[in-house]
RNA sequence: GCCCGGGUGGCGAAACUGGUAGACGCAAGGGACUUAAAAUCCCUAGCCCGCAAGGGCGUGCAGGUUCGAUUCCUGCUCCGGGCACCA
């Protein structure tokens, strides 16, 4: 056995038995309990940054875990290929994203293969693949055929210069980023999924998920959001046509409250407004400008010009004005809301900034109203006044009296509300799947038959950043109609990437199989067990894969109703973001890497400049590693350095999973030096362990009369499997790797010898069955952190099978049990002393031996004692 | 702006369901070994007062509940994630 720790050789060593023997790869039997685990695919931005690093450590941790649990285990993995950083890329450098993207999964492939991971490639995919995206095009085209897809306009952000369509990343400050011009919002055609028709089920099915996140699950709710209100109209005249404004309102009780309605840009009556009106006009115009960012609208200031329009309200008959206003959007129930600045924040501002009247109808416990400022209590519920016949009522009173007179006009009704929207997935870009429709002149928007699939994407464009390149492909555009044969146009938008990550879980199922999309292995693996990935996918994609799962049940391709059973959501890997601005107003970002922080005398931050330079570079704070904002961090030089089962261990030790991370490498140090230790110590207890194997392991020991001193280090070795088998059930793996540098430090101090003549067991023999016991205990806890270092010492130390099959090592009760245990002791609350008493001590002798310590004594003699609190096996509190 | 999290020594963190705050590490200081360095090993360590025994303070800030609060409640503050075309 070779004295040193050489990481890299045993880890080559390892790696290349687990590939010859096939160790990873998955086989369907029904037989066993299965197991499949799934961390989130990476997109394969060049390189490995530490958040993949630390996703994919903890879902190996599992994976192996649950291996030695018996469970037949899944884990593959994937790429999300395609995308918009390859097409940037393209811009950056004039490579086809194409070959940049396989060129990156071929050098992001050969990284995590060497750390090690526990990963069935035969099971790899790629979205960009058209086996993979032509199932894509396949549902979308059942969708369509059951209506859950269908075509509408929306709005996009339109950079006039490049003639292009922006991502909201790419507007920055309400600009291009490469243009620099004004950006403006457009309506186009676009595909949409119904998802709102899933809603309900949505939302309820959030209660079935007991192994999700409450946070994630809440943020669900909220997203799609469902309300309890009243639509309801406003009629109005113009140009002798008798019309109506329709409005929701959560708030129907304050209706009497109405000062003043408000419609976005788009609506018909600003429009109206805009045709005889030239200020109206300007301001429609204005609000197209800008992004369609909810978080830049709702952040603007309130802004509201007057259309001259009236509207009556329905149950006073006054004349209401109408206003055009910035803050309303076109996409979001009617675009129209009513205006009851008395109550509601947004219109109190509104109304005060333009001298609307406001009045109360509310009266919350008699509180005096003013309409200097607004108190948030204004929002609070209460009881009507000043609303005619519905005084006196409370909100939900009145809501059933309003409602029920608007019915009976005929204007209105209760209404449930979604905050959810319907999912565009057009997106006017290259890389991506194809959308499998061609528009024929004379016959439509014609689907492209099943037998015609996949539609395949071009591998070789190169995007340079105005319009859209398939556009102008003729060999792509141009195609016969598939229903009348005539010269016709391809549809040119690609689907939006979230469409691959909503199901490409299942395909691992059935990867190979070129004649469908899925096949009966799915039901074998499917749903899965575990689904590990960053906390801001908590959202939009989660959301996303539980609508198309849905979908998918529902067109009878799969049983199950809810996609992951056990969700973890992974805290994001942080790291400080520095860059430059150029005059252009172009924006550059540098690695952390390349960045040298300046600090003064005392040791505190005065700046960071460009190594390469020395000029000083801004910060803009601490954020995600990503691509986009280049502070990413490549792990490469970390595995080569001190190897993976190092890197592996640190960035688990680092912090519990959930956790934000704030990236330091400070500590790798300590995690290579545990490992060096553990196998200086088997080294050294090689020949003894040997021994013991040769002698026969099955023989019962009986720990029984076991010295103390030695018993005390068993104690530890179990208290820590213990406490390591509470840790890995509640994914926390950082006190995991922990416990297992407590059980190398309770061996190295094992006694080898102790005090004879008290009939304990010989301490030799003892010695050297606690380090056999410990070191089969140790190895095994830690295999699923670092691999490679535990099955190899498993077998120099001469254990049977491999580790990574060995059966989970059992706590020993016995061996957690004390003879004597010690109490704190307080008085009032504050920590005065420490008792030892017998296990089984009784209160009445707790409460002497309490009263009975110095510095207990010292602070009662001249005080009452008034109780005494004992915590059995904690504490006792003495109060005076 | 809205929704969801988080804040504990110089640093990463631990603390089972309200019961000894700081386990386990990193960095630091002191020592041993060595011609020297690396590696390794031993010791110290929340802050303040004290030679010590001991005492006071301490889990972002301000309050509250409790015999007892990092843990529960209210308000605030700072940081992170999401906000529908980054993935």
């Amino acid at each position: 056995m070779d004295p040193q720790y050489q990481p890299d050789k045993i880890e080559r060593e390892a790696q290349s038995h687990w590939q010859v023997t096939g160790a990873f790869r998955a086989v369907e039997d029904p037989s066993r309990p299965k197991y499949y685990c799934l961390s989130m695919f990476p997109y394969p931005s060049g390189k490995l940054h530490m958040g993949h690093v630390r996703n994919y450590t903890i879902g190996d941790v599992l994976t192996r875990y649950y291996r030695m649990r018996g469970r037949n285990v899944l884990q593959p993995m994937g790429w999300d290929a395609f995308g918009l950083p390859a097409e940037n890329a393209a811009i950056a450098n004039g490579q086809p994203p194409a070959q940049w993207t396989y060129e990156n999964i071929a050098y992001m492939k050969r990284q995590l293969q060497s750390l090690g991971f526990a990963l069935d490639w035969d099971r790899e995919l790629a979205t960009c693949d058209p086996n993979y995206y032509r199932w894509n095009q396949w549902l979308f085209l059942r969708m369509l055929e059951k209506g859950i897809v269908y075509k509408k306009t929306g709005v996009v952000n339109w950079d006039p210069v490049d003639q292009t369509v922006l991502a909201n990343e790419q507007v920055i400050d309400g600009r291009g980023w490469r243009t620099g011009a004004l950006i403006e919002k457009r309506e186009i055609p676009m595909y949409y999924m119904r998802i709102t028709a899933y809603a309900e089920e949505l939302l309820a099915a959030l209660d079935t998920l007991p192994g999700w996140p409450e946070r994630v699950k809440l943020m669900q709710a909220n997203w799609i959001g469902k309300s309890y209100g009243v639509n309801f109209a406003f009629p109005y005249e113009l140009g002798g046509e008798k019309r109506a404004m329709r409005v929701f309102t959560t708030r129907a009780d304050t209706v009497m409250g109405v000062t003043f309605c408000a419609v976005a840009a788009e609506h018909p009556l600003a429009e109206a407004a805009a045709n005889r009106d030239a200020k109206v006009a300007a301001f429609v115009e204005e609000c197209k400008r800008g992004s369609v960012m909810e978080a830049d609208l709702a952040t603007i200031e309130k802004q509201g010009v007057p259309t001259g329009i009236f509207v009556t309200h329905p149950l006073t008959s006054e004349q209401i004005e109408v206003w055009v206003g910035n803050y309303v959007l076109m996409g979001y129930g009617e675009g129209a809301v009513m205006g009851v600045p008395a109550h509601d924040e947004r219109d109190f501002a509104f109304a005060k900034k333009y001298g609307l009247p406001i009045t109360p109808v509310i009266d919350v416990g008699g509180k005096p109203f003013s309409t200097d400022a607004w108190q948030s209590w204004y929002a609070d519920y209460g009881i009507c006044v000043n609303s005619g016949k519905y005084d006196g009522l409370d909100y939900e009173a009145a809501t059933d009296a309003i409602a029920a007179d608007l019915r009976k006009l005929g204007l209105g009704d209760k209404q449930v509300q979604w905050r959810l929207r319907d999912w565009g997935i057009s997106r006017q870009r290259y890389w991506g799947t194809p959308i499998p429709i061609v528009h024929c002149e004379a016959c439509g928007d014609v689907p492209v038959p099943d037998d015609a699939l996949p539609v395949v994407l071009p591998e070789d464009c190169v995007p340079d950043g105005s319009g859209n390149p398939l556009a102008k492909r003729a060999d792509f555009v141009n195609a016969p109609c598939p229903r009348c044969g005539k010269p016709a146009r391809r549809e040119t938008d690609t689907m939006d990437t979230f469409v691959d990550s909503s199901w490409y879980y299942v395909r691992y199922c059935c990867a190979d199989n070129p004649r469908s999309m899925v096949d009966e292995r799915v039901a074998y693996w499917m749903a899965v067990d575990q689904y590990i990935g960053g906390i801001e996918h908590a959202i939009l994609h989660l959301l996303y894969s539980r609508f198309w799962t849905k979908v998918m049940r529902d067109l009878g391709l799969m049983g199950m109703d809810e996609p992951f059973t056990n969700l973890l959501t992974q805290g994001m890997v942080l790291n400080e973001i520095f860059f430059r601005r150029a005059e252009s107003g172009r924006i550059t970002y540098y690695n952390p890497t390349e960045v040298e922080l300046r600090t003064d005398e005392a040791g505190k931050r005065v700046g960071a400049v460009l190594k390469a330079d020395g000029q000083p570079v801004d910060s803009d704070g601490i954020g995600t590693m990503s691509k986009s904002k280049n502070n990413g961090v490549d792990p490469q030089a970390l595995i080569e350095r001190y190897g993976a089962d190092t890197a592996r261990f640190f960035i688990i030790f680092a912090s519990p999973p959930e956790d934000t991370l704030l990236w330091s490498d400070a500590g790798v140090e300590g995690a290579s030096r545990f490992l060096r230790r553990l196998w200086g110590f088997a080294c050294a207890q090689a020949q003894r362990i040997q021994l013991q194997h040769a002698q026969g392991t099955g023989s019962q020991f009986d720990w029984g009369n076991v010295a103390p001193a030695q018993r005390e280090v068993r104690r530890e070795v179990h208290l820590n499997l213990n406490k390591a088998n509470y840790d890995l059930q509640r994914v926390q793996f950082n006190t995991v790797a922990s416990a297992t540098m407590k059980m190398l430090n309770a061996l190295e101090r094992l006694p080898a010898t102790v005090e004879a003549g008290r009939g304990y067991a010989p301490s030799g023999t003892v010695y050297d069955r606690i380090v056999y016991e410990g070191m089969c205990i140790l190895l095994r806890v830690l295999h699923p952190i670092c691999p490679h270092i535990t099955h190899v010492l498993w077998g120099e130390l001469g254990f049977a099978g491999e580790i990574m099959n060995a059966p989970w090592p059992e706590v020993d009760e016995l061996a957690l049990e004390q003879d004597e245990i010690a109490l704190v002791v307080q008085v009032n609350g504050k920590l005065r002393g420490e008792i030892r008493v017998p296990k089984d001590a009784d209160r009445a002798a707790i409460e002497r031996a309490a009263l009975a310590h110095d510095t207990v004594r010292k602070h009662t003699e001249d005080k009452q004692v008034k109780k005494v609190v004992v915590v059995p096996g904690r504490l006792v509190n003495v109060v005076v």
